[in-house]
DNA sequence: AAAAAATATCTCGAATTCAAATTAATTATA
DNA sequence: TATAATTAATTTGAATTCGAGATATTTTTT
């Protein structure tokens, strides 16, 4: 046995871990009811709000493998979603950038993500919710290494 | 733009799924370094804590698809952590059951595996982590389909 | 300017997970 | 009891992800 802080810390990850795969499970399943998967659509969610962006640092923002982002690439070039451009001024570096039928796909989904992310969160009140965000985001950047 | 509530949700769920992923990579290294995967790990954790499970069951608890039940219960059983036992009255039925080695390993992993989430998480104190926990539990719950 | 170190992308193979189809056994129904 | 429907486990093949190494380019150092 552990002691009862231990046991405490045990606990809220359970909690956690089981919130989000849950919510998740639900937001993925909508996802892919557009035939895309849950990385495909972060990737062009990222590149439709933050434009566009060089592949390496798509990797560090949806936490993937630098393998893992050609291959999402290529996926998304293929389906017309995104195209590859070369960096002018640094010739390793090659950015994704949206196209329109990038966009027109993103907005197409986007607003029934967002529908249906806070339909599974009416269980919580605005002030617990801003709770929640309050506490699980120093959690976040506690754990992940990151200062306040 | 979607309206106000909306966006909260939004965040929280955004905020959610960073603070699991970064505990959750964390965690996830150290169990590697016994030479398990996570899938693994959790369902040796399962056998030890809640005992025999029958394979189907496996599934359901840690939210994995049957064909990765068979797999993870293959290595287990080739690493000589588990064995399968036919159930005597339904013969359809196999239950995973956890070895004196396997129960071996779990002693060895889980207290540091619990200390290393602790130690994850002392950016909150104990009032703050019984706040997220009840939050977040109604949560998830909610988000599952699961009553109160 | 040449050599060394760092950075970005890609390729390849292995690990993991899932979905669909298969087999076997049990239970319900006619 | 025979047939149909259901349930449990497994097999198979495809999709996804990662890690290690290869290649190309740029930056830093000597």
């Amino acid at each position: 046995m552990g002691n009862e802080e231990t046991n405490q810390s045990l606990k809220l990850f359970i909690v956690l871990s089981r919130a989000y795969r849950a919510i998740n499970e639900n937001v993925n399943k909508l996802i892919h009811t557009y035939g895309l998967n849950p990385t495909e659509f972060a990737v062009l969610e990222l590149l439709y709000h933050k434009g566009d962006q060089p592949l390496q640092q798509i990797g560090g923002k949806i936490l993937l493998a630098s393998g893992s982002i050609t291959y999402v690439v290529d996926k998304l070039e293929e389906k017309g979603y995104l195209k590859r451009v070369a960096c002018p001024t640094d010739r390793r570096v090659t950015f994704a950038s949206i196209t329109d039928s990038g966009k027109e796909m993103i907005e197409t989904i986007f607003p029934s993500h967002e529908q249906r992310i806070h339909e599974l969160m009416t269980e919580l009140s605005a002030e617990e919710k801003d709770t929640v965000i309050q506490l699980v985001k120093r959690l976040g950047l506690s754990a992940s290494g990151k200062q306040l």
